[in-house]
DNA sequence: TGTTTTTAATCGATATAATCGATGAAATAG
DNA sequence: CTATTTCATCGATTATATCGATTAAAAACA
């Protein structure tokens, strides 16, 4: 069993495909199917049926697809010390949430880039949980989230704090204010992110902490981005709990209103693996990063609604 | 990168030495020195010093050894994993405690084992701290321990409880109760097992129990199997608290008296690693061990003494 | 100091294994 | 029925790992 076994097992599994694998590696299709005959002899096990012209994992071969990418997993992360070590850097995966890759990160990046020129940076924005599992899986190497994390084998830092407005339509600012003047979340229209987005997370820990369970709110919309529940709520779709970066502009040009009600500021953390070797490259990102990070502030909250301000 | 130049790189790295790491290997001096040159040249990066006619790890060398052995145990892994699916399961590697590997896992073995003539065990000895590392390693599929265990990443089944007894040498019995009647733990001389082993746990939490700390005991010596606290106290070293199955036969003989206080039952556990694929062998077996389980049994404890049954 | 032994690197030769291009066989599409 | 797709196989080629022998350097020993 060999590293290049393995990889090509892998590139045929995910395929499907002997012959668009092997382009993929860049080798003839014959050295693929013999490496794939050579893992299959060598433990005399079946990982592929012959269905027809093409080729289909066995059960055998799904088990054993899980181990092979975790062998490739690990053997990557190992060469990729080794660069490091010999002061050739690869890239750092960061997995960021869209509003810290969109307001908060690319300004950090290009200071440190600027710093560290040889550096190169793979960002891909994931929501909060699916970030957690790319920390996790080794997908990525520093993760940057809005929300709580769980799992017991990341390390968090708090990096800085978002405030968060909420925001209608400046076209129909009618706010349902209840008999004492106070806002009620459940008879308004809410336009969301996608659940594990930070951005949903923030609704609902606000709705959580004047006693409401997230059914109780009137979601109108679900959409998949900060701006497109921003280009919602200008068309009028109703009111969202949101970064004000996303919305600072709109606000400023009168497209939008701001709802003065006190909300709680977020906390952005990054998220790394407690037992993986972080890379000099590493380090000096995650010390440029994590420094000057400000401080939070409390929010006086009562039963089921929201007071606004003066 | 290969994963053979990984695995000379591993042992040379663990012999400090070319020749004889070839040697363990069973190829050439010239074949490992290449190897190694070839790993290095790879990344342009220096690995080992050479120092004198010998050579020695550098700082790099040192970091990289882990994430080299990290790669070799998932490879490893993945290779049992792909022999149990072809249906030729490697042996099963087991920890054990040493009361437990002694006088609970051999008939359970054998029972198995007659059952699957084909499979095949591997068992070490450790104490259950020791046991647990191993299988958060990778080093065993199944560790089996009496005390309690912390890391996350295990998964524990209670699988049997064991009666554990106070004993002293029945040439010395002369108990040093206090006014009450009661015996108080501090002013006995105990024999005990290491720190990490289970049984040395058993008066550890006895101790806490009542209210002592460790450091109240009396350690009169410190001896590593059981087999040897045995013998110190039937030689008339102290006192111990030590599984009934250690001493049944010596009791039973005359040599040793056990004080008839209550003590707690033990448990015995299972653990194994939440993550690891486990081969269909493994699941026969963990599925033969957990069978049949007893109930665990209060005890009334008060304050830094035992209550002597009349 | 000179000699022997130990050790890692190097070199040329050889064996092993990976890869290629071409071909065949089987299935599908038109 | 033909053309095409796709994987397996075969022989040739190439690359690479390994070997045995040798060298150079250091250490041990006399």
């Amino acid at each position: 069993m060999t590293l290049d076994q393995l990889r090509i097992f892998v590139e045929v599994a995910e395929h499907g495909h002997v012959t668009r694998a092997a382009e993929s590696l860049g080798m003839s299709q014959s050295a693929a199917s013999a490496a794939i005959a050579s893992l299959e002899g060598s433990c005399e096990i079946i990982l592929f049926d012959r269905v027809g012209r093409g080729i289909r994992l066995t059960d055998n071969g799904r088990i054993f697809l899980r181990e092979a990418r975790a062998v490739l997993d690990r053997a990557s992360m190992a060469r990729s010390v080794l660069q490091d070590l010999a002061g050739h850097p690869g890239p750092i995966g960061i997995a960021a949430s869209q509003t810290i890759a969109t307001y908060w990160l690319p300004r950090r990046l290009a200071t440190f880039q600027a710093a560290n020129s040889r550096m190169r940076f793979n960002v891909v924005i994931r929501n909060t949980n699916e970030v957690e599992t790319a920390i996790v899986e080794g997908e990525a190497n520093i993760g940057l989230v809005e929300g709580p994390t769980q799992h017991p084998a990341l390390i968090r830092q708090l990096i800085d704090h978002d405030k968060i407005v909420l925001v209608v339509s400046s076209e129909q600012p009618r706010l349902p204010l209840n008999k004492n003047g106070r806002l009620d979340l459940r008879v308004m229209k809410w336009v969301v992110r996608e659940t594990g987005s930070g951005t949903r997370r923030g609704l609902e820990d606000l709705a959580a902490r004047v006693g409401l369970s997230v059914n109780d709110l009137n979601i109108a919309l679900e959409l998949p981005s900060n701006e497109a529940v921003r280009e919602a709520i200008e068309a009028g779709a109703g009111a969202t709990i949101i970064s004000r970066h996303v919305v600072a502009s709109a606000i400023a040009a009168g497209r939008l209103t701001e709802i003065p009600i006190e909300l709680p500021q977020r906390e952005y953390a990054m998220v790394r693996h407690r037992d993986r070797h972080a890379t000099l490259a590493e380090k000096a990102l995650v010390a440029h990063l994590t420094e000057a990070t400000s401080q939070p502030v409390s929010l006086e909250l009562s039963e089921n609604s929201l007071k606004v301000a003066p």
